[in-house]
DNA sequence: CTCATATGGTTTCTTTTAGATACTTACTTA
DNA sequence: TAAGTAAGTATCTAAAAGAAACCATATGAG
């Protein structure tokens, strides 16, 4: 049978996984865990620009959506690690692509705005 | 050389692409736009829920950055197609991998959200 | 002639979200 | 004693999204 969403559909389930991924954050966030656990303040200073709420809420999410796995060990003081989930890495081809797409093709959209700035206003 | 562009770094231009393209609506509009061009209208129609001003917006935004193109036919009333540019084509696998992911995952997500809501408060 | 429809938008207003900054608890090191 | 690290909350403001109405122009229905 055919899936039974529908990603065009307004009030499908779909939409509201969509609107996770389609996140700069998140997306930043699946990416900088392809290689592996990475804790609350590494990914937080990786991730430049990224405030401790926005990443605090973003990780939230993306754990209760099962894409990624958030571990506590006991340590003093606590170490919390975040990896991608088995569901997670079944994204990773996508938001890689995505997420790099941009460095590969900046220089093309930078001509394309700069062109589009310079017709008539 | 490596790319002079670095998508975890805060004030790099990649970001405000990632961020153009890390919406909901733009990955509907660009996954849309695949099979042949579209017009105004009938965007409007097939991606339900999109408000008529996101809509303007968000094309405007994309054919800013080159990925898709706008053309205006001197029909009445008057005609517009929105089509995937060359560099907007480059982008067609990993925008529907991400867009229609959801589709495919759904019940595990869905099912992952219930466990985490489950679990103690 | 008037009403309703279609085209592709813009304007206005309200609600939601994002971002910046400061604060918290607990422990370690200089 | 003060500063640093860890992983977050809380608070406040600025920006963005969404809903709804409006616009110009023109055709077809009644």
């Amino acid at each position: 049978m055919e899936f039974a969403y529908d990603i065009y559909e307004n009030r499908c389930p779909t939409r509201l996984v969509l609107d996770r991924l389609a996140d700069k954050w998140a997306l930043l966030i699946l990416d900088r865990l392809q290689s592996g656990p990475v804790r609350f303040n590494q990914l937080k200073r990786d991730i430049k620009g990224i405030s401790q709420k926005v990443l605090s809420q973003t990780l939230k999410k993306l754990e209760r959506d099962g894409l990624l796995v958030r571990e506590v060990f006991p340590t003093v003081p606590v170490t919390v690690e975040y990896s991608l989930s088995e569901l997670g890495t079944t994204l990773n081809e996508s938001v890689s692509a995505l997420a790099h797409w941009a460095e590969h093709n900046m220089d093309a959209v930078l001509a394309a705005q700069s062109e589009y700035d310079n017709r008539a206003p």
